[in-house]
DNA sequence: TATCTTTGTT
């Protein structure tokens, strides 16, 4: 009767049960724990006290080194974030089976240890001998997907191959997932184009891993065979379709998951509603975030509402309405998280209230919030981009763990708005070390270098970076025409609307000048001459998006473009001026916030 | 009579 309810998912049901029959003075047995245990570790309402009686009990009843029993335990542990009491039951296992050595290694992967996982397998295999089974590598390529590594995707593949757990819609939901999240998308396509057999579970995870590499588009290409194959979406397939809407910023797509929700009887519960406020928000169209924000009753909020509104409000740069929905939050009694923190920290960093934000930032120990690296990352973020560097450099090397990229990365990017080259050395140097792979920290600090014309080192940096084939990430700008995203690259000669979007710029560059706009040179990061870095500048994929969108639209109407990479200098100097001329809303969203355009001024105060 | 597995929010 107890596995029975268990096998249910009936765990309190289970726990009466059990009380009941140990009431009665009936004694459990070895068959008994380790339903009991799965019911522990599945109940909210048992506590972390249920299973420890229970551990006593079965010790008392000379259960302990049973087999099943171990193994229940062991997992039952880990799932109460014990885990290394649960390794201390594992270790002390006189035999142990695949199904341990599994529930070992997912105990691990669980708990979002990744490599600890995978050494368990290797010693599984290596020194025990031990042949894994579907549900190992599954379990195996899940751990991979948590490090990343292509490489351990490609064995645990071949393994996956031998063993034939490709058969099994399982296992081959594992491999399309693992590779997604190594970042090798076509290889999860094509395990998912060899599957037998697709659930509802392998779209979503082919779908997801498209979103997460930046290949939205064709996530929508896929949603459509999905939905042509007769599969029906569910909730979390419409989570995963928002994503795409916000990484392209078009609302227009995200009205159509919206409208599709509707239209499939999707119910729209609160993780949803919260989905689509942040997809309004990331898509520029703040006014429609703010006002499904205000639908959801106040009591119906829960803290992700709030988040996801506070984080809205601080990339599109209304601080302080951010910090009066902090205040707001915590007068319904909602009690603030580690997110909230990120998002009101971020907030204070992008609208310079850093006053406010050293507040927030004490505030986190009053909520017995914990202050973890990413928050004294928006504390660098904040301090140094508002010229306190000194400050900041002081709060790096005197927090309590040590400093990570997200640290140490804010600091440099701090380093290039100020003009410091010496401390951004620092910051470099350490980003080198932490992650040698990474374009985007060389290329931060040529542009540290370049800002104050040490060629040099930029010529160096340039070097080191061609030894070792990184590539400087192009810079794409994206416009909405006609329910498509038209992309714009600088040099991109496969581009229809070339022509006429290099026309235009053309002549808005002879009306700016007429208004005696001077090109800001000292964005161009190139050792080259003043005039050709005036053409350099001239032809930025933001310009050329924002022309494509004067040409295109109606006059009045507001332009909005997305860019992966944050804006320039020049381009935001003129898009104040080109708002004013042209008498149109420009409104820029760049890798790191909004920039709201009109009228000869940005939403941003130029502080950015 | 039994123990281990896949997609995801800010």
């Amino acid at each position: 009767m107890i596995r029975a309810y268990t096998n249910n998912g009936q765990w309190s049901d289970a726990l009466a049960l059990y009380s009941l029959m140990r009431r009665s003075g009936v004694w459990p047995n070895n068959y008994t724990y380790p339903f009991v245990l799965k019911a522990c570790g599945h109940d909210p309402s048992a506590g972390i006290w249920s299973g420890k009686t229970v551990h006593g009990e079965l010790i008392r009843n000379g259960l302990e080194s049973d087999l099943y029993v171990e193994a229940a335990l062991v997992i039952w542990y880990a799932k109460c974030g014990e885990l290394n009491d649960g390794r201390k039951v594992f270790d002390g296992m006189t035999s142990r089976d695949l199904v341990c050595w599994t529930t070992m290694i997912t105990a691990y992967e669980q708990a979002e240890l990744p490599r600890e996982s995978l050494m368990m397998f290797g010693f599984m295999q290596q020194q025990q001998g031990i042949l894994a089974d579907s549900v190992t590598v599954v379990s195996v390529a899940s751990a991979v997907g948590q490090l990343g590594n292509v490489k351990s995707a490609r064995s645990v593949h071949a393994h996956a191959l031998c063993c034939g757990i490709l058969e099994d819609v399982c296992g081959g939901n594992a491999i399309v997932a693992m590779y997604g999240k190594c970042g090798d998308v076509e290889s999860a396509r094509m395990a998912f184009d060899r599957m037998e057999e697709r659930d509802i579970i392998s779209w979503n995870a082919v779908l997801s891993g498209f979103v997460q590499n930046g290949q939205a588009r064709e996530a929508f290409s896929l949603f459509e065979l999905m939905k042509e194959s007769g599969c029906r979406p569910n909730p979390l397939t419409a989570l995963i379709m928002l994503s795409a809407c916000s990484f392209l910023g078009s609302c227009q797509l995200g009205m159509k998951i919206q409208g599709f929700l509707v239209d499939n009887k999707i119910t729209v519960d609160l993780t949803l509603r919260n989905a689509l406020i942040d997809m309004y928000a990331k898509c520029g169209d703040l006014e429609t975030a703010m006002g499904m924000f205000n639908d959801i009753g106040v009591r119906e909020r829960d803290v992700t509402s709030w988040n996801v509104m506070i984080a809205a409000l601080g990339t599109h740069g209304r601080g302080k309405e951010a910090l009066d929905l902090y205040l707001r939050m915590q007068e319904e009694g909602v009690r603030p998280n580690h997110i909230t923190f990120v998002s009101v920290l971020s907030a204070c960093s992008h609208a310079g209230l850093i006053d406010e934000g050293k507040n927030c930032f004490a505030d986190m120990q009053r909520f017995s919030v914990k202050q973890e690296v990413k928050h004294y990352a928006c504390m660098v973020d904040m301090l140094g981009r508002a010229g306190l560097l000194n400050e900041a450099f002081d709060l790096v090397r005197t927090m309590p763990s040590p400093p990570n990229d997200g640290v140490w990365g804010a600091l440099l990017l701090a380093c290039r708005v100020q003009g410091n080259s010496e401390l951004g050395e620092v910051a470099a140097n350490n980003l080198f070390l932490l992650e040698p792979e990474h374009p985007g920290y060389y290329v931060l600090m040529s542009n540290v270098y370049a800002a104050s014309r040490k060629w040099h080192e930029v010529g160096n940096l340039r070097t080191e970076m061609k030894s070792r084939g990184l590539m400087k990430p192009a810079a794409v700008s994206m416009i909405e025409y006609r329910g498509e995203i038209v992309g714009f690259q600088t040099a991109d000669w496969l581009n229809p609307f070339r022509h006429e979007a290099y026309k235009k710029l053309e002549g808005i560059a002879v009306e700016m000048k007429s208004r005696g706009y001077f090109p800001d040179r000292s964005c161009v990061l190139h050792d080259v001459e003043e005039e050709d870095k005036d053409h350099i500048l001239n032809y930025h994929s933001e310009k050329l998006a924002v022309a494509f969108g004067i040409i295109k639209s109606e006059a009045g109407s507001t332009i909005t473009v997305m860019k992966n990479l944050r804006i320039c200098c020049d381009c935001h100097s003129a898009f104040k001026l080109i708002s004013d001329i042209y008498r149109r809303r420009i409104v820029v969203r760049d890798g790191n916030r909004f920039h709201h355009f009109e009228a000869g001024s940005c939403s941003c105060n130029d502080y950015w």
